[in-house]
DNA sequence: TTAATTCCCGGGATCGTTCCCGGCATCGCT
DNA sequence: AGCGATGCCGGGAACGATCCCGGGAATTAA
């Protein structure tokens, strides 16, 4: 009574041998009626669970995915429920590791998991990473990976991503429209594809309405409130400081508007001010700041069914890449009602 | 060159038996020191990595932790970074399962994690959660569990937890201090722990300075944003309306100061606000939202430690609870500098 | 009556690893 | 020379399940 029931001991008990009793749990055809319900009574009646390690070992897959993001969140954390919801309905197990954006930590989370514990991966890169072998080497064992959110040319993988250079240009363009003449981009790292891609997006803006990016304007810092922070700092000091300024992330969007805020400036009237992601959060500031919202539920629930299609389609995927649209929302930040007095510049 | 290189492999080309790998592999001391050199060297030369499955099934551990939790807002979201940190630490992965607040979805992911795949768990109630008895199969199952930041009484197992009386006090104590008479308590579902505690301490601090309970100041309501939001309007058209309000979450704050903007009123002068958490968010509005801050990432990791324990140590811990101190951090929204004109009501 | 078919069931190998047990040298000691 | 001790290694069972193969009994067909 004290060990968990195995199959060995309802064969016992019944007289069987373990493999009947394994043909009666699957519902096997060929195996009589009676015993079936023998079996099937005693297994409720013992409580019986089979042994998920021993399957495991036995048809070499374990249904756990393991899920590696670089931290948990708002965004993130939204992905892996979208991730969770369509993983589980499979009959998946997720196995969820962060990196903390520590490029150590996400070797030694991919080495864990790869230890014969999860059938493939679903990962999105931490930002410090810049050499890929760790997930390469998940590949050459054939295991299926697909990447999410953040992806990069450097590891060939099918993939669902955001498009980031619509997402760029919808948040520059609805600046120009406001009547924005000097804006500055505060992108992320250089290595980082996200943040390159609202970059591009951003150029496409500025060259559609025949306006000369001013490389003054481009700034990368790192990936946080704080560095925005200072970065926004320095766009202030500048002798022709910007009008306006679009963060790649919400995060530094606070950091651009404490700074905006210390410097005695006025949204949006002084400056306009647009991030990414649309968090909670940005709309209960004041002013609430204007954001590209990506839907990230969706955008997780497809990297699960991409991952699951993978794992049952032998040939290669690596080239399919689902692209999600994303969708500005307009706050006070940026929102001069009607473009008045723009000219009386 | 296909399959991921086995013990056999190695044993074969060695011309050797498995059990002497094997023992070569864990460093036993009865083998050769060459033998344990052509071990090793052939080990790496294959790429081996052991089989955790078949371990697992050996000697009936997985080196898993499953962690049940509500939602991963950023307070979990923390917490479980602290137990990631010293589960990793001491050789064991962590498998994170999000319930979404749903009692089912609960019992779907304890049932998963169950099939032996984790030696136990780590686990915070959802709370729609009324029922234990999923929770009790695993303590059946002689299997260790630690509960965190949301314990019950109705659980019996080892738990940390915050000192939730001690900040509900710490937060109405300082609004009395400041001057304000009628304080009201958002306080959340009545089935709820860490709610009915932070009450106490709301009651405890009313007592201290004499101030007789207003039932109609306390209200129980969901814990979200929306219901908070609701709650404070209602308490905002009493006709004797409370001059403060102490909520339970940032969450439900931050619901509550918009009723208060959208009734005219203003904090901290009209109208006290404190809440509890003190997510980021709460400094980045204006006015700052004073908060009880608690240490999340010291929590997950003290319940980490906690569960490692109770893997070790056979004997009853159900009644070990670790408690750990919580710290008001006061902002705009209670702080009136100095209690003048108090007393022109 | 005999052969063929069907229906149920058992035997044993297998997955990758550990671990107990026992065997065969070699060495040292009396 | 005979004995035990020691060092090093192999054999095989075990963990809990699946699955191929084959076999006996009963039923049917020839």
């Amino acid at each position: 009574m004290d060990k968990p029931a195995t199959i060995k001991d309802i064969a016992r008990t019944l007289n069987l041998s373990t493999s009947t009793v394994s043909r009666a749990m699957r519902n096997a055809p060929d195996v009589n009626i009676e015993t079936k319900k023998a079996v099937m009574a005693l297994s409720e009646e013992l409580n019986y669970q089979p042994n998920k390690l021993a399957l495991s070992l036995k048809q070499k897959q374990t249904h756990n995915i393991g899920v590696i993001v670089p931290n948990l969140d708002y965004v993130l954390a939204t992905m892996v429920r979208g991730i969770d919801e369509v993983a589980l309905e499979a009959g998946y197990t997720v196995m969820v590791c962060q990196s903390n954006e520590s490029f150590g930590r996400e070797i030694v989370n991919t080495r864990r998991l790869l230890d014969s514990l999860v059938d493939g991966f679903i990962v999105s890169v931490s930002s410090e990473t810049k050499v890929f072998d760790h997930f390469k080497k998940i590949q050459e064992k054939k295991m299926p990976m697909v990447v999410f959110d953040r992806v990069t040319p450097f590891l060939k993988a099918p993939g669902v991503r955001l498009d980031n250079t619509d997402g760029g240009f919808q948040a520059t363009e609805h600046l120009i429209e406001q009547g924005y003449k000097r804006i500055a981009i505060l992108a992320g790292p250089k290595n980082l594809g996200i943040s390159n891609h609202r970059l591009d997006g951003y150029l496409a803006a500025l060259k559609k309405y025949k306006i000369k990016p001013d490389p003054d304007l481009i700034i990368h810092c790192d990936f946080n409130q704080q560095y925005a922070y200072l970065a926004t700092q320095e766009l202030l000091n500048m002798k022709k400081r910007p009008d306006a300024i679009f963060t790649i992330s919400d995060r530094m969007a606070i950091g651009a508007m404490l700074a905006i805020k210390e410097k005695g400036l006025k949204m949006p009237h002084d400056i306009g001010l647009v991030g990414f992601n649309n968090e909670p959060v940005v709309s209960l500031l004041t002013p609430g700041i204007s954001s590209v919202d990506q839907p990230a539920f969706e955008l997780g629930k497809v990297a699960a069914k991409l991952f699951i299609e993978t794992m049952h389609h032998d040939g290669d995927m690596s080239e399919v890449e689902e692209v999600l649209k994303p969708k500005l929302h307009i706050r006070e930040s940026s929102l001069r009602i009607i473009p008045k007095n723009t000219r009386s510049k």
